[in-house]
RNA sequence: UCCGGCGUAGCUCAAUCGGCAGAGCGGGUGGCUGUUAACCACUAGGUUGUAGGUUCGAGUCCUACCGCCGGAGCCA
């Protein structure tokens, strides 16, 4: 009985027979010889078919062989210079599991509307398989940086009764009765978590209804946010440049394949090191202006504005001091400067915009109070908010950096919607 | 919501000035003992997004609608 193998491993066997199981990517034919391409999806072999070397009726069974039946075959491992891989396998015996009916994905192109209507099937591709390893790489990483770091992982709840921020739109849903919205950020909730174990993170889907129709917008993605008590605004940019390059670093030392496969010129990952550059809002306006950028002075910066930005740096870029009144109410101001908040928002290079914002939080009750009624925020639902400025208040900080704008940057994707397995945009909810 | 672009075979596209709707891939049949998006021969496959209009004649021009793509605003 041959022993059953993935065929990443396929190198550790040569010379023996493998019984491999899996999916026919691709069939090619020359008289008695069938070359057949199969993925298990860890990675994908020739498989040779000689005639003299096998059954009539296994011979039969590979003419009827379509795009991506699932087989089980038997064979021995031989090592091959004109295969990709190294090595491919000589067949004895071939069963099929199940006759593919016709494929829709041919090998031949297609437009990304057509994919993503059959993104269910897409994922089999090996562009997809490189993007999704590499995003597995980042949330990997990204959570093995906050367990060295003494992080605790809690989780906030996806149905909240409000908004983190009045200003963003909402998912509405019914909840028995009354309504219930689905969160736009854990980071209310982590605040909590951070009062009861001071360093803790939480990671999971976010929901925003605008209605946003650009290739850096999701109506739902992926954030992952630390939230530390006694962390001012300088600990936190130093723990954001800290925990994005720690993600460059591990995808660049176990993702190098997949970052080849996409092509990826990674001499501009290999420099993301600390320390980041970090620049005072007015800087930022002194660049756009130097650039000849039209923009009007207390605005937020729009996509070109942060290209332009971030252009100017290698590595990643960290604005702070943003004005106060373009920023949430919960974000404490700078007490020299009250006009600014003590906020950060992270760019990444080559354009691929806003990964990270964060803040140092308002920690005083009456002020925090304050801020809620000025944006008419109902008091009643933030009085579980307000309470951590009650009992035992301590200046805190924290950030939340979007996992499909990460993807996209460090896989080097034009397009967010290829960085999550089924994105959800404003035009698309199947599959 | 606003601005711009595109809808032709299962898929990707072509069709000159308004004049017989085509190719490659995929499917089917046959051939080939080392193929690398294999190749060769033959073959099936169409309400040109929808509705109306102009014209001897519309894939092509006009109007409306529908769908999708890109960008702006807003944000991660």
């Amino acid at each position: 009985m041959a022993e059953k193998v993935r065929i990443a491993d396929i190198h550790k066997y040569e010379g023996q027979e493998v019984t491999i199981r899996g999916w026919l990517y691709n069939m090619r034919s020359s008289g008695k010889l069938r070359f057949l391409l199969v993925r298990d999806g860890s990675e994908t072999i020739q498989c040779v078919v000689f005639k003299k070397d096998v059954s009539e009726a296994t011979f039969a069974d590979t003419d009827q062989l379509t795009q991506e039946s699932s087989i089980v075959l038997t064979g021995v491992v031989s090592a091959d210079e004109r295969s990709p891989l190294g090595y491919e396998i000589q067949v004895k015996t071939l069963q099929i599991v199940q006759l593919a009916d016709e494929y829709p994905i041919s090998k031949k192109e297609h437009g990304v509307d057509f994919l993503m209507d059959h993104r269910h099937l897409w994922l089999r591709s090996s562009k997809q398989h490189a993007i999704l390893r590499i995003r597995h790489e980042i949330i990997r990483a990204a959570q093995e940086y906050f367990n060295k770091e003494d992080f605790i992982l809690v989780d906030s709840p996806v149905f909240t009764p409000n908004a983190a921020e009045g200003t963003t739109t909402l998912f509405e849903t019914d909840y028995f009765g009354s309504k219930a919205y689905l969160t736009q950020s854990g980071q209310l909730y982590a605040e909590a978590g951070a009062m009861a174990f001071g360093k803790v993170y939480c990671y999971g889907p976010t929901f925003r209804a605008e209605k946003s129709k650009t290739r850096r917008h999701l109506t739902e993605f992926w954030m992952i946010e630390p939230e530390a008590a006694f962390f001012d605004l300088d600990d936190d940019m130093q723990l954001a440049e800290e925990f994005v390059s720690h993600i460059v670093q591990s995808v660049l030392k176990n993702r190098q394949p997949e970052l080849q496969t996409l092509e990826r010129d990674t001499s501009k990952l290999e420099c993301i090191k600390p320390p980041f550059p970090k620049i005072h809002y007015e800087e930022a306006v002194d660049i756009l202006k130097k650039n000849h950028i039209e923009f009007r002075h207390g605005d937020d910066f729009g996509g070109t504005d942060e290209t332009v930005i971030s252009e100017q740096f290698d590595q990643p870029v960290i604005v702070h001091h943003y004005p106060a009144a373009i920023k949430a109410f919960y974000m404490k101001r700078d007490p020299q400067e009250p006009q600014y908040a003590l906020a950060m928002d992270m760019l990444a290079p080559e354009g691929y915009g806003e990964i990270i914002g964060g803040s140092q939080r308002e920690d005083d009750y009456e002020t925090l109070l304050q801020r809620i009624r000025e944006h008419n925020l109902p008091e009643d639902a933030f009085a579980w908010y307000l309470d951590l400025r009650k009992y035992g208040s301590v200046p805190h900080s924290g950030f939340g950096l979007g996992i499909e704008r990460t993807v996209a940057w460090i896989a080097g994707i034009q397009h967010i919607r290829e960085t999550i397995p089924f994105p959800r945009t404003l035009q698309r909810l199947n599959p």
